[in-house]
This record gives C-alpha cells, sequence and structure tokens, in this order.
DNA sequence: CTAGTGCACTGGTCTGACCAGTAGGCTGCA
DNA sequence: TGCAGCCTACTGGTCAGACCAGTGCACTAG
C-alpha cells in the first residue's frame, strides 16, 4: 500500500491549454464579463496554434457558457457574465436521460423551499417580507384573469423566499428544478374549474407560509411550504410516487 | 397585448444541427452508453459537411459530457454513459467564479443530508441498514490509522444514506456538493490531534444518526444528521458564516 | 504457435481559401 | 453643411486537403 501515487499521464491537446488559459483568464478576474476576446485569427498568433485549435477551444468555452460569438462582430467573442444555464442545461439532460421522475423532482422541490423558508423566517428583512406580501398580491388579482401571470407571480414569491435564504446555492437550484418541473408538467394541466379552485387554494397556503416567515416560526414555515407544494403538485404525481412525496410530510 | 409571439430568428450553425441530432440520438436511446460513432471521416459525409464542422460538433458534445474521443482508437468517439461530470464542472465554477462561500456549501450539504437522511429512515430496506452499520464500522477501524480511509468510510455512509432516500437528485447533488467541499478545505485540515478527537466524536454522531434511521424517526435522524455536520465542519467556517449554518440547527 | 512487423486506420493539428455577414469610414448628393 | 448610401476591411462559419503520431489488427517469419 502507498508508495507514490502516479497520476495518469494526460495527453494535452493543445485546444484544452486554450480553454485552461481563457477560463483561469476568466476566474481570476482578468478577463470580466462584457469584455471581448481577440479575433480567432488574433488568438491564433498568440497562442501560435492554427484557427481549427482555436475554435474548437471557443466551442467548448461556448459550451461551458463563458464566451458567446456573433458572426460579422467586428470585435471577438463576447465573455458572458456567470449564469446558470450550464447548470441547468445539465440538470435537464439529466432530467432527460437518467429517468428522473417527476415525483423525485418535486420531492426536490420540496426540500428546497423548505430549507429556503426555514431560512428565509429567521433571516428574511423587512424589505423581503414586502417583496413576498407584493407577490402574493399579485397573485389574488391574476387568479381569476389569467393563469399564466398567477404563475409568474407564485415564481417571484418563491425566489423573493429563497432570495431571503441568503444562500445562492438554494436559490439557483430552486430556481432550475423549477423550471423544469414546470416544463415538464406544461401542456397536461387541471381543467379550467379546477385550476380556479386550485389557485384559490394555493393563495391561501401561500399566505399561512408568509404569516410563519413573519412571525420568524421556521420549522412552521417548512412545514407549511412542504404542504403547499404537495398539494399544488400532487395531481401531476403518479400515483405510486405519491408515498414518497407524503414521507416527507410526516413531521 | 398578444398577438403573434414571433421566436428570434435563430441562426443556425450547422455543427449545432449535428450536435442536436446525436444527443437526440443518444436522449431517444438509438445510440446508447459503451457504443461508437462512427469516425470523424464517415461523420463528414454522413452530414454533408467538413471535417473541421464535425470536430467542432463533437467538441460541443464532449463538453456536455455526451461522448469522449481518443486519439489512435480504431473506432470512432465513444457515447459516455450519463455521469454528474457537467453538473459537477458547472456546480465548482459556480463556487469559483460567483463568489460561492463555504458556510454556503456546508450549509447546503445539511440540508440535502438531512432531508436523505429523514427519506432514508421511513423508506431504508434491511440490506441498507447493513451498509451503514458497515461503513461506520469501516469508520472506527480507520480513525486511529488512516485520515484518508476514515474520510472514505465516511463518504460510503452518507452515499448509503442518499441511496436509501431514493431520490436520485438527492444522490447526485451530495456527491457533487461534497466533492467541492472536501476539496475546498483538503489542505487546512486540523492538527494530527485534534483530527483524532473529531473523528471520534463524529463516529459517535453518526451512531446516533443511525439508530434514528433504523427506528424510523426521520425528524430525529435529520435533526441529529445537520447537528453532526454542524459539527464536523465550524473549524473550517469562518466566523461570522456560522449564523446561517446555526440556523438551521434551531428547531 | 508465437513474436514481431507493417499497414490501414484513427484523432489532432495545420495551411490556405471562400463566403456571408457587420460596422464604420468615405463619398457624393441635396 | 448634413446626411444617405456605398465600400472596404474586418469578423466568424465553413470547406478542402494535407501531415503527423498514435493504435489495433492482420500478416509474416521464426
Amino acid at each position: 500500500m502507498g508508495g507514490p501515487r502516479f497520476e495518469p499521464v494526460r495527453t494535452i491537446r493543445a485546444y484544452e491549454r486554450i480553454v485552461e488559459q481563457v477560463e483561469g483568464a476568466i476566474e481570476s478576474g482578468t478577463l470580466t464579463p462584457g469584455q471581448r476576446l481577440p479575433s480567432e485569427r488574433d488568438l491564433m498568433a498568440q497562442f501560435s496554434v492554427s484557427r481549427s485549435t482555436v475554435r474548437e477551444a471557443l466551442r467548448v468555452l461556448q459550451a461551458r457558457g463563458f464566451v458567446q460569438s456573433r458572426p460579422g462582430d467586428p470585435n471577438g467573442a463576447e465573455v458572458l457574465p456567470f449564469s446558470p444555464a450550464a447548470l441547468h442545461r445539465s440538470m435537464t439532460t439529466l432530467a432527460r436521460v437518467d429517468e428522473l421522475s417527476l415525483g423525485e423532482l418535486v420531492q426536490f422541490r420540496m426540500v428546497l423551499d423548505a430549507s429556503a423558508n426555514l431560512l428565509a423566517a429567521r433571516l428574511r428583512t423587512e424589505e423581503q417580507l414586502a417583496e413576498m406580501d407584493a407577490a402574493i398580491d399579485r397573485m389574488r388579482k391574476a387568479a381569476e384573469v389569467s393563469y399564466d401571470e398567477f404563475s409568474a407571480a407564485d415564481v417571484a414569491f418563491h425566489d423573493a423566499v429563497a432570495r431571503a435564504s441568503r444562500n445562492k446555492l438554494i436559490q439557483i437550484s430552486t430556481e432550475v428544478v423549477r423550471s423544469i418541473v414546470v416544463n415538464l408538467i406544461a401542456g397536461k394541466l387541471a381543467s379550467s374549474d379546477d385550476r380556479v379552485a386550485l389557485m384559490r387554494r394555493s393563495i391561501r397556503h401561500h399566505e399561512e407560509v408568509l404569516d410563519a416567515v413573519r412571525a420568524g416560526d421556521g420549522a412552521l414555515a417548512a412545514r407549511l411550504s412542504r404542504e403547499t407544494m404537495y398539494d399544488y403538485y400532487l395531481d401531476y404525481v403518479p400515483a405510486d410516487e405519491r408515498p414518497a412525496l407524503r414521507a416527507l410530510l410526516e413531521d
């Protein structure tokens, strides 16, 4: 056992070196979002490689969400601000390829949203409470009019809570998982009558959650938010997956 | 309001069409992991494009974790089984670029691990309990000998719990976030004496968690697991981030 | 039957070229 | 003088053809 642990000799492909350098420059702040990379022809001179190699590197950087190029642009590729787009893509792929069920996704949302509420109850500012108030108000006004607007207001509420948790990871994951769930159930919405009833119930639930957050009762806020989400998505989740969701409710 | 909602005309770059087609074939199961793509020269014939275009498409597919190519391989690029590697990368980038703090990461781990324990307490099989037992046993044996082996056993325990939660998303996120945390604190480990004390305490904590899981007491298992992790990482987390962690403890 | 040697193929890289776009300067008209 | 419109010098996207260092397999010589 032990002995020198040799690392496998990694063949260094030229385009990978370029990717590393550019990525490093972005992560270290040498290159900041909005700045432009030199043109491909300049880069091939700077790196002493051919344009194909430069372009392969740029494709990788683009796939990772670091840069974007536009044909005809007299400047080079643009350095992008970080966005969870790449994270979003890989999670979406996961949902498509890796047999991720709606039940698992909703369960994960319940976990995230509950912790966001728990933290928000303890850490929220008055301003954030006002945001949540405003979001519920929007939900009330939209409920009888437009389901899309209701949905948007609902999203705004959950976003406000996520922000109040002061945890970026919770914020971003919430956002990513939510959009996947919404995409999955899009098209198989409940009938119009059911929908109105659902929205009304949902508003009441959100009010209760907000009360708990306002009161600083994290445990209650977490429990209520789980119940809210369970209630809201129950009809979309296949019967055999529901027990797993219920397992998150019994406290 | 309303009116026809025109989508922006997306310029269709040739290599993107190739990426779409191959990705579609993989997601639909036409191409399964382990299978080989035709060689680049075959692909250029099949898609009626030049090799550079084929290669740019392959670079993107590789960056997204779908395929991998090896020089000299008489077969073409290999279709990879899905792995959270891409997810891992984007999250790591997030941690580096987007000022994600250790506190936030540990907090997220506490959330994930707690829910995994909560679910495991209700859904675990006897077999999985045995796995957890075995992992704690390994931790006991390693504690006085090797910190690395202790760590590995610790990981095995948490993995077993995550599997028992029956939620792949929790499993994968746990895995990804853990490795980022471990990387972040690598090198600034506590002193050797402290370490042994820490390991002993950690074992006791894990035993308590396992007892709760075995007893089916999800709420207790969740609370204990949060406390365990808080205790274990406290020293690495800057003082000003600790209140946020404690906010997760008060139930 | 096996050790060793080619050979045909792979991916990685390079060169040089053309095209359709874009932006900004220039020209010429009002 | 002011501005509309053209021109040019760039950009990224694509193509064609070439070379190289590896790899695996078939074939061959012992």
